[in-house]
Order: C-alpha cells, then structure tokens, then sequence
DNA sequence: CGCACTTGGTTAATCGTTTAATCACGTCAT
DNA sequence: ATGACGTGATTAAACGATTAACCAAGTGCG
C-alpha cells in the first residue's frame, strides 16, 4: 500500500476539518446523517489533501475487497484479450478490480490458481470454463461465462443462433453442400455453433463435419485438412468454429488454387482482429462481449452485495460454502453476423468454374 | 474477503494450541523467536482448521498489498495471451497477484486505470507501453516493458537483434530484393524491428518500406497494399514487423495467385497463435515472454522488497514520489527465428515462374 | 410545559495481522 | 552470590475504515 503510507488517512482530513473520524467516514459515504454543508467542506479538504481511502483497512473492517477474480483455463484463446479487457472495464465501471489467473490449460494448476484467488480475498468469480474445468468448492459467488447449453451458465452469447445465422446466410447465396469444421469435440461452445449451423440448413442441403484434433489424432504430422477432396465431392461453402480454423482453410484452399469466395465460401466465427484484414476479408459472427462482461460482472456483484442471512442455495461441507453459480436475467446475448469477402455466391458444383474467370 | 469470515484467524489458532496470537504469527513467518517442537504444533492446527492468512489484515499492518498492476495500453494486441500468462505465472510463484488494467488504447483512459490499480494499493506495475503512453507520476516502482531503445526500458525482447536473424535467414536464401512492412512508423518496437532488418542487409542488397497506417490514411478504403507493383519490380521476399500483417501480404499475395514461397518469401514477427497453422506456415520470430516476465517481475520485486529509508533517486513532487522504473541485469531476451514454410529459396527475378510450375 | 422524536454528530469497538517492547526464567561468568 | 545475558514467550499498540450505540440539542405537539 505504498499510496496510503503517504496519503492522508481519515483522521487527518476529520482533524484538518474539526470533526471526528466517523463523521468523515460517513460524509464520504453518504451512508450517516451529515450536514449538507459539512458534507461539502469535507469533501473539499478530501480532494486538497489529495486523499485516497485505503483498501486495506475497509477490506479487513467490511471484510469485502472489492477485488473479482477472472478465471482463464485456456490462455491461448485468442479471444482472451477481448474478453479481458471487457471485463476490466464492466468491473472497474462497478468499482471492483479485476484479478486474474490462468493455468496452462492444466486443471491441478487451474484448481491452485483459484485457491490463490481466494486466499487473496476475491469477492466473486468469473470463470470461462474450457474442456474438463471443474469449479470445486469455493466459498465465493461464481458466474460462468461459456454457452447456454453448459449447465450452470451464466450468460454467453448465443452460438446455437450464430450458427445458425451462417448458415442461413450462404443458403441465401445458394449453397447447398457444406462443411463444417470443428476442433475439439468435447467443446460444449462449438458443439452448439456446429448444431446451431445444422438446425438451419433446408431439407435440400448435405452436409459433412470433420473435427481437426481428430484428424490430428489419427496423423499427428499431418498440415492439411485435406479439403480439396471435399472441393472436389461439390462442397461450396466450409463454415468453421472459428476464425482460426477459417483462415486455416482459407490459407490450404489459397494455396491449393482454388478462389475464394468465387469457388468456394469460408467463413469463420468470433471476428478476431484478423479477419477484416485477410484477403478476403472473413466473413465470421461477431459476439458482443461488452455486453456479456456487463452482464456476467452485474449477476455477480448483485449476488455479493446483497446481504444474505441463511442461503438456502448453499450446502456447507467442512463448514464452508461450497460453489454456487449465479445467474442472470439474461443468459443468451445475441450474435452480429459480419459479411464479408470471403462468403460469396455458389457456384454449380457440377460446371466448375475455370481459374480466375471471375476475379 | 469472504474465505476469512469463514476461516479461523490466528487468535483461534493461539486458543486451541494455547498460546498468544503473537506467538502464531512468528511461528507461521519463521520471523520472531519460537521454540522449534511449537513452531511444529502451531503448523499442524493451523493446517488442521484450514488457516488462510488475511490478506487484508496483512497489507493494512505491513503496508504492502502483494499485487502488481499489468498494464496493458492496446488492449488488441494478440500478444496479449502470452503476455498476461507469463506475468501471470511469474508473479505468483514470487507469491503476488497481478490486477490488470487496460484502455481502449486512450491515453486518459490508461491514465485512470493506471490511477486506479495505484489506488487499489498495488505494490508495483508493470508496464507494457505503446505509442503516447507517458507514466506521470505514480508512488510505486515501475517495470517498463517494451524494446531497448525506450527510455527506460526495463526488459524486452531483443527486436534488433531479431530483425537481424530475419535478414540473414533470407539472404542466406538468396534474396537480395527486400520490402518490408511496419503498421505505425512511431512504435518503437516497430522501428527497432525494421531497424535490425536493414542493418544486417548486405551491400548488394536493395530494400523498401511500406507503412500500413501511412498508406490507410492516403486511402482510407484501401483493402489492397499493392504488394502486386512491388513483386513486378523484383521483390522476392517480404519481411512484415507481426504476423498480424504477415498473414495480410500473405493472403493479398496467394489471392493474386503469387505461389509462396516458390515466388516470394514472407515473413512475420511474433509467433501468434495461427503462424504455425496456416498454409503455408509462417516463418517468425519467436520471443521468450516467460524469460522476459521472470526478469521484469524479479526486477520489480526486488524494488519492492529492498527496505528503504531514503532514496535519493526518487523526486519528490506535492509529497508524492514520482515514476520511477526499475532496471533489470538483463534487459535484453534474445530472439528466436522459427524458420517454417513461408520462406524459400529466392528464384532469379529476371525469369518470373510460370503459375504453379513447382507446386 | 414536558414528552417524544428527529437531526447531526461523537465514542469506541472491531476487522486480523504484525512487531516493538517487555517479561520470566534459566545459565554463565565473575 | 549476583549481575549480565540469551531464550522463548507475552502484551499491547498500531494499521485505516466502518458502524453500532450513544448523546446533545432542537422541534413539534398535546
């Protein structure tokens, strides 16, 4: 606390105004019963004395931090700083600060850094869960951030619908045979994206799903994908969970000679800061993470600051709480779906078009 | 500080074991003087009742709070990940959290976050600058982490160094006809990067450079860098200053039906999350963020910890201390080329490939 | 006029930890 | 034997903000 070993404490200000501390605590507050015009004075000489109130001492007397924790299992997310920095900014907009904690990707490491948020005195959580993260017994508010189809979600954006509003898009430009291209089966967020995408497809419509750690399973030295075999069986549009994977198969298509979007659509899913920049510029569903971080940080602290005599909703094992998610009036945030370059009118599959013709 | 108005504190501990709570505190520290077989006993009931240490009791006592600040001014930066999770990880295993505090890249914004983190009682702060971030003046040591040639750079990752190994690797190709690519002519990184690039050029070399921003602001709907004009007139390898606009000439050049690397080389900076997994894959410059947090945290920390009466190397200005960075003994982390698929060999640029003749 | 009530403020205890000051008690040297 | 000293533990005072309890004085009303 170096600020508040030089800065005036309470005391000071109650001394320089002629008052009592209490009374200061109080002005500052706007809790007690002070004078409006001893309010105002004891403000002013606040903000003279350049005072900064120390969050030591009302942590130890309210026994609250005001301090959340973020929990990030899977660091590599290339998603992480939007949702950090969303995040930080709904946070400090309620006045709490933001903790972080990751662990690469290793549960035992994960399961110490939250013992290290707690000890450290968090009054929440924000936990983006990953595959095989498990939130065990912890003694403060939870709120999940992952995909409504997760149980004990907090709120997430609304894959299922993202999905489905990618692949409405390229049958409106008249595709007909898809592929979708996951990464990790296990994942509940792309598990929904990929059924949001199948749920919209007409009865007149094929589809295939590969699954690249699958494929990387089955040959771990392996760099393609292999989609000129699908080109080649008519595939016209390849929807992917993710923009990473996109511009994957944007690069192997490229490379393979075939156009896009003149022969083929690709369009990807979380509009990373990449995807208006590729050539084409990608075509992916953007989701509203402000929003979200709003709406996650606004459930947690709702739950922490009311005060709670006896929670029903708590079970006490060792005489500690254990987890409890919170939820929120709204649990899906709508996803904005961003046309760009790289989705495009089908072609016939039956009378490919000859390089280039069209560029 | 919820785990604490659960958990026992070291007055109940001093109960069951049947001593003072001063006795527990020199037990658990190892500071005062206690008999070696009650240190023992002390140990055991405070792990038996599941003792957690009030952080808020401690840092009110001793004045430290035993949590950095990371500031991060632009919040897009994909490299953001690795940068958190190094720090992340560093700062824990010297038993500190770390608070992040970001603003969409406004310089009264940072000014704020950083003002808060202050307020928030952080012992330190680490610093990830990017153009305009000025540091007035805070109360508490200051990690700057950015490229040598910033003032005051604490730690950073070799970028001249690294530009240079980039150059050598394409000459040592056979390309002698260079373009390279930066975003913001004002980013010293940037600068140190190109910088490196052009020093180890031989004599018989040519070289450009493009700025991203530069030719955005001439244009401002431009989508294409004209990377076409250059190529005509010999370019045979293109050097970008991130992957981020490695992946943009890289995608620009295969929609233009340039082969890479059979025709031209690319090269990117930074070893994001996708230059190994595009087609082809990148050839990069791989920085050893862990290395760099370990030293700029331990530098840090080491400010911190050091008991100080006065110091002469601190101003003082209105009673607080001003900005003052630490320096580190190493301050530079050398650079490590990944050399994948996107550079080759460097064909004659008198005699243009035929389309597709190697592939 | 006197009682209840409101307003505006003070006192003092409290949160949990650390630490300087002190003390009790053997031991050792003189 | 006695003063000096080392050892092992205790006491009590902080750190800074919050808040329940209390009090003084003014106001309204029967």
């Amino acid at each position: 606390m170096a600020a508040s070993r030089i800065g005036p404490n309470m005391t000071q200000i109650a001394k320089a105004v002629g008052v009592s501390s209490a009374t200061v605590s109080n002005a500052l507050s706007g809790k007690g019963r002070v004078s409006a015009d001893l309010v105002e004075k004891i403000r002013a000489t606040a903000a003279e004395l350049g005072y900064v109130p120390s969050n030591a001492g009302r942590a130890l007397r309210t026994g609250r931090s005001n301090v959340l924790g973020l929990v990030l299992p899977d660091i590599s997310n290339p998603l992480f700083p939007q949702i950090a920095q969303a995040m930080e900014v709904a946070a400090s907009n309620a006045g709490y600060g933001v903790l972080i904690a990751d662990s690469r990707g290793d549960v035992t490491t994960q399961t110490q850094a939250i013992a290290r948020l707690i000890e450290r005195g968090v009054d929440g959580l924000v936990v983006i869960p990953r595959r095989g993260t498990r939130i065990g017994s912890v003694s403060c508010p939870v709120a999940m951030v992952d995909t409504p189809s997760t149980p004990g979600n907090t709120v997430s954006a609304d894959h299922w619908e993202g999905g489905a509003e990618i692949t409405r898009h390229l049958q409106d430009l008249g595709h007909r045979n898809f592929l979708f291209v996951g990464h990790d089966q296990a994942s509940n967020v792309q598990n929904d994206r990929i059924g949001g995408m199948k749920a919209a497809l007409g009865s007149d419509t094929r589809h295939q799903t590969i699954w690249i750690e699958t494929l990387l399973n089955a040959q771990p030295d392996r760099t393609s994908l292999g989609l000129m075999d699908h080109v080649k069986s008519g595939v016209t549009a390849i929807a992917a969970v993710s923009d990473l994977h996109a511009l994957r198969v944007l690069t192997e298509l490229q490379t393979a000679g075939i156009k896009v979007p003149q022969q083929v659509s690709v369009t990807g899913f979380d509009d990373l800061v990449f995807a208006p920049v590729v050539t084409p510029s990608l075509t992916t569903v953007h989701m509203n993470m402000t929003q979200i971080a709003q709406i996650a940080i606004a459930a947690l602290i709702t739950e922490i600051e009311t005060p709670r005599t006896i929670d029903p909703n708590i079970e006490h094992k060792n005489g500690a709480a254990v987890s409890h998610t919170v939820k929120a009036d709204t649990s899906k945030v709508s996803m904005e779906l961003m046309v760009r370059a790289s989705s495009g009118p089908a072609v016939s599959p039956a009378t490919p078009s000859p390089n280039g013709e069209i560029l």
